[in-house]
DNA sequence: CGTAAAAATGCAAACGTTTTAAATTTCAGT
DNA sequence: ACTGAAATTTAAAACGTTTGCATTTTTACG
């Protein structure tokens, strides 16, 4: 069948107008007369007229895309929020009438070079920018090329403005530290990664200011390092921990995916979770409300903070604002079953 | 800062070649001097020209996108499948230079007129559905427009051929009964969904059809319906097979979620899985590996079959072959701890 | 009815590429 | 040096829109 796609100049030609009139008609210009505009969108909306988005990109200059760079992952991990970030940025375009692209990194390929074309090829007028590291060379990149873009997450010690928004780890972690602290506990232990993202340093900062706030000199705090993405060596990582001699009875993870290796790890181990050991994670993935006995964790509502995002980056596309858009989300204790009192007996 | 993009021809203006030579040099047509590709090659890279897509697209007619479109959600509901899915995609579509495009429906309108705008505003060369309806629509559409696509799934009556990838549910219900079967169980129950999809019918089918091989009449099979998306209904709907006088000793749910459900009201009710019933999903989502005592279910490998998918899609785009492409996938079985021999006594 | 202003419409250029057809240059053979 | 063919390069049109400017039509008013 193959139907073919009607152009303006055919819709135009069976209106017998000119081709400016319709289309400052479908735009809804003053100038038009209304009786015409009329007419034109009853015959655009009969003959199914869509307008051709590279013709339309091409001479404004916006393609109504917002670009997201999917991060390279290992082959069989795929990111638990990837799905809640992706619905949540189609969500928050969808209401201005944007679509996103994503661009994957083929392997080998840095996810810089892939922002470039997105950035360079104009597929985009903004992009989502997630996973800051440490050293970020494509805030760098977007930054010098004054391309719009949202950051999901923060820089350290930004030495330029930038619009982000991020989710208050470091409140959170403070949060747990002092829930943790008043059932008792005074050792406790913080698994973290060894990946250079910002978040890492965020979140142990929060844990650090709290006890520091809380000025007991009977704190005590250890710190284990796990690779990101090695389950082999994170499950190693998380026994140096819980097997020492002397463990902490609270431990708190950077996130949702190391806290239920801790509860597996202390099951494994014969520990009881809470009796003996408390744990506490990040995110509230699906899994932590099946791992028993519940992990008690912190929702950062990814989906909502995309939506948020999406509506940040359409309106620095639009408006160009002089100032930097931020926001700080502050996420939501969920009180499961694996925190509680601390245990009377050291072990 | 805002650094502008290059254009071919600035870029032929510093060479002192026409565009067209240009332009030929860097498509590496034979009839450009080699001398003078290396030199144009050279430059653009130096010059880190990239092409513009809009431009390019209007000319070819191909934009290089592939589309889909996002389901409608309920404001708290993400596919778990969504994320897995989409890296998939990505990254089949990569290795090709295509990227993915997502428009997402907003609410009030429908998936298809998502679909027709995605398609009929040239923004993409083709595009994947997923979640195939018993009537459903978007195929129909497709199809008369002769618009390439592949569909995540199969329609019950196909009256016309297109392009498919499916997972066989089929089998693998039908290997979930013979395995239930031979460790002793009679009395079997089906928890499905209201929602019109294909795959309910696949997949409840494929049981029946292993039942009837098997010709043995004392088995017997319960069927409870709930709808998708309501988890109370979904509860209630459980229950009612659990707590009937004559409950099944094995419950097969259509999907993971499902079955998960029925674990836990299971575990409310007091029964012991796999001990008093067995429990067997169909998915393998995160979650499954961790509620207790860890569910058997199949394994679908969705990002396997999306980066499929991808192929098939960018085959059919380029090579517009007559027969259509068809794969069947089989789930392998995940045999975790909720399944076990038939109880002696009956309750 | 004539005229000027206002309202409505149209012409043509532009966006950055690809591609057809034509033009120019190079080269081998005499 | 001349010719014709081969090799290489280029001019110009096209893709489907938007938009600055010009033109035509309508309206209001004397």
């Amino acid at each position: 069948m193959t139907t073919r796609v009607i152009t303006l100049k055919e819709l135009a030609a069976s209106l017998d107008l000119s081709i400016t009139t319709v289309s400052r008609a479908l735009a809804g210009h003053e100038q038009i007369a209304l009786k015409t505009r009329e007419r034109v969108a009853q015959a655009a909306r009969q003959a199914g007229y869509v307008p051709n988005t590279a013709a339309r990109t091409l001479v404004s200059g916006r393609s109504g895309f917002v670009g997201l760079v999917l991060p390279i992952r290992g082959p069989n991990l795929v990111d638990s929020f990837l799905g809640e970030f992706v619905t949540g940025l189609g969500e928050g375009l969808v209401s201005h009438g944007a679509d996103l692209i994503l661009a994957t990194a083929a392997f080998g390929h840095s996810e810089l070079s892939v922002l470039r074309h997105v950035v360079e090829s104009g597929r985009a007028d903004g992009v989502v920018v997630t996973r800051i590291a440490e050293v970020d060379e494509r805030l760098a990149y977007l930054r010098e090329r004054g391309f719009p873009f949202v950051a999901h997450g923060r820089l350290l010690d930004s030495d330029f403005g930038y619009n982000w928004l991020d989710t208050d780890g470091a409140h959170a972690f403070g949060e747990a530290f002092d829930m943790l602290y008043d059932l008792g506990h005074r050792h406790f232990g913080l698994v973290t990664i060894s990946e250079p993202m910002t978040f890492r340093h965020l979140r142990q900062d929060g844990l650090a200011a709290a006890i520091a706030r809380r000025g007991d000199p009977s704190v005590r705090l250890d710190v284990v390092t796990a690779p990101r993405f090695d389950h082999e060596a994170r499950i190693q990582a998380v026994n140096r921990m819980l097997k020492g001699p002397d463990r902490p009875t609270a431990i708190v993870a950077l996130f949702d995916e190391l806290a239920l290796t801790v509860m597996e790890e202390a099951a494994r181990a014969g520990l009881d979770v809470p009796r003996d050991l408390s744990v506490i994670g990040f995110d509230n993935i699906a899994a932590s409300a099946y791992a028993p006995p519940g992990l008690t964790t912190f929702d950062a509502s990814i989906r909502q903070c995309a939506r948020a995002i999406a509506d940040m980056l359409l309106t620095v596309i639009a408006d160009k604002p002089a100032a930097p858009l931020t926001r700080l989300i502050r996420p939501t204790l969920v009180a499961r079953a694996s925190h509680g009192p601390a245990p009377q007996t050291r072990s």
